[in-house]
DNA sequence: TCGAAGTGCAACACTGGGGTTGCACTTCTA
DNA sequence: TAGAAGTGCAACCCCAGTGTTGCACTTCGA
């Protein structure tokens, strides 16, 4: 099932997750090739693989030995829309009282 | 200065702070006020409304002897065009990807 | 002016998350 | 077919974050 809003801010709440999707958004590998350019083990690398893979953020495609994977923009974009919305909901919520107290 | 990135998706990567800024979003109120409808002492509403301020998710305003909170959309607006755009680009480039290996 | 309500500070406990190492197992390739 | 490369599993360490309690201090109101 789909996370819920805090579990995806969470999984995006670490920045050695940051560096492993910024290197999966430019180029889609393994987790041994991430350990080679990440100053992190391979089993750390494997653990945070599994908390993305869990919030939908990365696809894994297995190739004969290796399992290779890439970022995935679309949950990206569906939390973004929601945060969004909420935004501006507290801040419509905001003028509103403002308003209010001027008028 | 503005926090980071994964800075942000920390501070909004925990339930309880949700459970503060849905409260705020709807009423502002001070942080004796939030420990009378949450489940959790007065003192960890405290730390967390000091890890949300410190993100700019909330204003603080003295009133007397209490200080009343209330949720910001702002940085919230700021931090969803932020992903959109990231998530746009992991997908551009996967698109990119596939139509030169079907092409 | 005294008690109630609110905040500030400090010390402490507990758990989960991030990280490591070691070893077994699978798969490719020379 | 043996060794290199990749993954899977398990045990372990460490500390930052979440939460608590207790007490001192400030401010409001009857």
């Amino acid at each position: 099932m789909t996370p819920t809003l805090p579990e995806m801010c969470a999984a995006l709440g670490d920045q050695t997750r940051w560096d492993i999707l910024t290197r999966l958004g430019q180029e889609a590998m393994s987790a041994s090739a991430l350990a080679r350019v990440l100053p992190v083990s391979r089993q750390a690398i494997v653990k945070h693989l599994d908390v993305l893979s869990e919030a939908g953020l990365v696809t894994a495609e297995r190739r004969g030995r290796e399992i290779v994977y890439a970022a995935l923009g679309s949950r990206l974009n569906a939390l973004a829309h929601e945060l969004d919305r909420i935004g501006n909901a507290w801040d419509t919520r905001l003028r509103a009282l403002k308003s209010l107290a001027e008028g």
